[in-house]
DNA sequence: GATTAGCACTCTTTTTTGTTGAGTGCTAAT
DNA sequence: ATTAGCACTCAACAAAAAAGAGTGCTAATC
């Protein structure tokens, strides 16, 4: 990739540059006039065959202009980009909003994400994979149910009704039970809860050991049913305004994927592991994870809400994306997000 | 509208008929072959000529065939109809899948629905307006924040985490607080809490009496959260197999609505309250509550789960939509959902 | 009097044909 | 090494022509 003396990366940064901006292949007259070293279209003609045989640009017909490969706007992102003077002014006012309801919240991050990029925006609700445990309360709902609610580290509250079928409990016992599964899993996270303390615990319970089990289930389940974790989007149907996505075929693949989110997990996971030196990731074209969105550009940052608990916000646009603007969007916004959750709220 | 005779009614049926199925203007020679009535087409090009008079079909321009007007579907539905013969099979296996919390069943109905019925579609989780309170429970998280757990009639659970900034509280007195308001407010409708219970709680909680507001505060938002109810939707893209939906602009539109969800509450209040017969509203073209909806035609049904508590189904598709096929479809929904869950569940 | 065959006419849709213009690659001159 | 010049390519647009589907009306038919 050394191969680039610094003529062609500068005739390679003008092409790449326009084209996010037009939209339109780009032709050699253009640049010729565009970039300060006075060249000839010629000359810049000469130089654009060179750039494709690198496999930079790409023609979409003969005697059409260039447009950047993915391996261009690979370099473009890599070597190219200039940091962005922010304008951070704008985007504090909307977010910071603590003490409301993280859903409420992150639905209104992807929002505002959405209409200030003009992309398609997702965002997860934070995992909490070292959650410690809280507590649990158990309490009776009726004749046959009791309600057992579970607390993780950052007032996560989870619900699960059990159904006790056969054996009777009055609520002494109840209260018994509660004492029991708190004073042993209280402040283990929940990774550590094995088959030992499982066991335990069981004979503990004697002849309620049943339900001590199920109530296990429940821990286990709450845990699990955030595998498959809540996802917000927004602005899918930003996609109509880039005419490359916007045929009716790739459009409805595209929104069903939003629309269905389960794909979406695909960008998620892949971002948590892979970490990077910045947090932000930029997937170009066929690098997605996503085989859906092989035409288009992903880029996604994790955000960290401190007790190891990590999410992850993620724009998807055409592959001419601005992505200054995008990276400089999620650099803020991830930075805020950090910040708001952290110290619970001070006043009510 | 009893203009119409016989003959004029069969020609009508099966012009709709025909472009429910090829959603192309249908001419005359189509419908000469098409119906038993052996008549040339000649005969039938008068015949429509009168039907255009009345209103009911319409020609999007001179010398092409005819398309129902919304007239014209709107008295297809009233009066042509034919009862279909249910395939009652199929649907059963799916939804049924108690004991699920109710957010996965809703999504699997919705989704179920859509790809059924090939329309987009929308569940609203169901509304507990009169729902009874079954019991509330106070428990410790840490020094200065207390968990609110608060049961409603059909077990829906919903938890508040109140903060205790001044006032500590040991677990005898949390045991007594949890004891005064259950005695108070148990199988108490959300509605019957009024200020004079209110006055009496506070006051029998002595120097607590702000804790014990503040849950009172924390029942009322959980209610009041949800008015601005969940709506589940699928299938959102499916309208782009509708030629005559999927233009990008109008496309766009609807999906957008279906993303924000917003305006989807215009479909269900207008449901719950006007009520029929069947509990089945056909909203045609420019009928539609909702104005971004008016080349659709809208089909919303009301499920009732006992105690009050109701949801709406909606189907959103062309205007020549499989009426037939859909409103079966929810009839049978409905009658499932009326189901599921009136009665807790048998077993494990 | 209702039905129908026949025909001219209207409009959309599709195909064909031509035209334009942006852009290239190559060669020869600078 | 750069550039002017020129022939060539090809998408995009537009205009023209052809095809087809369907109508409305009139006159013949049952």
């Amino acid at each position: 990739m050394e191969h680039l003396d610094e003529r062609k990366t500068k005739i390679l940064k003008a092409i790449i540059r326009t084209y996010l901006e037009t939209g339109e292949p780009v032709g050699s007259r253009t640049i010729s006039k565009y970039t300060d070293l006075n060249l000839s279209s010629a000359t810049i003609r000469n130089e654009m065959a060179d750039l494709e045989e690198l496999g930079y640009i790409v023609q979409p017909h003969t005697s059409a202009g260039r447009i950047p490969s993915d391996q261009g706007y690979r370099f473009y992102v890599d070597n190219l980009m200039e940091e962005k003077e922010r304008e951070v002014s704008e985007m504090k006012e909307f977010v910071i909003e603590r003490t409301e309801k993280m859903e409420r919240v992150l639905k209104n991050v992807v929002k505002l994400l959405a209409t200030n990029t003009n992309y398609a925006t997702m965002i997860t609700a934070p995992q909490y994979r070292q959650g410690k445990l809280k507590f649990i309360q158990l309490s009776q709902v009726d004749a046959e149910q009791i309600l057992a609610v579970i607390v993780l580290a950052g007032n996560i509250v989870k619900n699960k009704i059990i159904r006790t079928d056969l054996e009777a409990l009055d609520s002494e016992q109840i209260l018994k039970l509660n004492l029991l599964l708190n004073t042993s899993l209280n402040g283990l996270a929940l990774d550590q809860i094995n088959l030992a303390t499982i066991a335990r615990l069981k004979e503990q319970a004697g002849i309620h050991s049943e339900i001590v089990s199920k109530v296990l289930d429940a821990v286990a389940e709450s845990i699990s049913e955030d595998e498959d974790l809540e996802i917000y989007t927004s602005g899918a149907t930003n996609i109509f305004k880039y005419p490359e996505l916007a045929d009716s075929g790739r459009a409805s693949e595209l929104i069903t994927a939003f629309e269905e989110k389960q794909q979406l997990i695909g960008l998620v996971n892949d971002t948590l592991s892979d970490e990077e030196s910045t947090g932000i990731q930029v997937y170009i074209g066929s690098e997605s994870p996503v085989q859906t969105m092989k035409d288009c550009s992903v880029v996604t940052a994790t955000y960290e809400l401190g007790e190891g608990m990590k999410g992850t916000i993620g724009i998807i646009g055409p592959k001419r994306m601005d992505y200054e603007n995008v990276m400089d969007n999620l650099k803020t916004l991830k930075s805020q997000l950090d910040g708001i959750f952290k110290k619970p709220p001070e006043k009510d």
